[in-house]
DNA sequence: GTCTATACGAAGATAGAC
DNA sequence: GTCTATCTTCGTATAGAC
């Protein structure tokens, strides 16, 4: 396998592992294995852990943006009115929480954000998908602070996998069905059979 | 210093390592000397860095709470109109910010979701908060909703330190002036004296 | 109630072979 | 391009004294 494929196999085993464990409870260890190499050539390829984290947020912020774009550009030529770009947005982001670890990798950098290095780039990244939601988008700034509230109350329920609660505790249920809407089956399929199946 | 007294500061201490760091990025000794105590004093007084860990998510839900319902008791008493409640538990939760670590280790909880015991007293705690804002302070489905994600989007904001970029990033500052509001002074002179001047 | 000493097991990173 | 072996450091937890 060449060198360039290898590293994107990497991150995206990385992402997986670090989206399930944070920054510090991942070992470069558990990386190899879910890439099914051996530790030392990961830090070989990445040189440190740190490096390592750094390139799997700013891939993931990198997907997220590409997709964003993606939705942007198809309603463009739509011709559909400017209410239905933000469900469209909506649902592409909870498309990429099936891309295993991506949304909950963004998340974990984002809690670690008092880290001097990893802070830097979550500030960055998110700065860099407010400005094109402003920007591109064309969002009022009050807008793009609710597409974003919502998008973190989201996050936060995957993270802590509320939706496998549902259809056993009715509070988590109401909650499940309000924040997640439509979008709750792709949710709870995302989240295994065990949650779809309750 | 007693027993019971002891076990309160070491919280007190672990709410702050554990909030900077995370779980996994927190050592019992750096809690000892945040306490200063010693490393092994603090496993013997929790048994496990988990167990301590937990009590620290719990002592701070708890926190939250009694804040939430002491501006619900005040609130009623007041007599003042039901939208006068919303800011009274945004300025509240902010006002526990000051609580240096307390919202942060909420969110090292929440990050840590997938984790089964730690994900099992987030999601417990995450329902308890959302019992409060529907069953006692009356709020309907969609009005939790909305509060629950303004309140998200701010601890993430907190988590990644943006207003430390406030008067120095056209943008952060943007983002911070709508998510924050007149709450932001409070915030800034939280995060001391650095980012108050800027 | 609190400490010192320490056992024991990771985990990141390096060296060097193939 | 990829591995095995290993160095070294760190971190949790225990034992046992004061």
């Amino acid at each position: 396998m060449t060198s360039a494929e290898r590293r994107e196999q990497i991150i995206q085993a990385a992402t997986s592992v670090f989206g399930d464990r944070g920054y510090h409870g991942t070992t470069t260890d558990q990386v190899a294995k879910a890439a099914g190499i051996s530790q030392p050539y990961v830090v070989r390829m990445f040189g440190t852990k740190e490096a390592l984290f750094l390139e799997v947020i700013n891939a993931a912020l990198a997907m997220l943006l590409v997709s964003f774009r993606e939705q942007l550009a198809e309603h463009r030529s739509s011709g559909e009115p400017a209410e239905a770009l933000v469900p469209k947005l909506g649902n592409a982001f909870i498309d990429l929480v099936k891309t295993r670890g991506l949304h909950r990798s963004l998340m974990q950098g984002f809690v670690s954000g008092g880290d001097p290095v990893i802070g830097v780039a979550a500030r960055r990244g998110f700065l860099e998908v407010y400005a094109f939601l402003r920007d591109e988008a064309g969002f009022a700034p009050e807008e793009v602070q609710t597409f974003l509230s919502y998008g973190m109350l989201t996050s936060v329920l995957l993270c802590i996998e509320m939706p496998s609660l549902f259809g056993r505790d009715s509070d988590a249920t109401e909650l499940a069905c309000a924040a997640f809407g439509h979008k709750l089956d792709l949710v709870l399929e995302t989240m295994g059979p065990d949650a779809a199946s309750a």
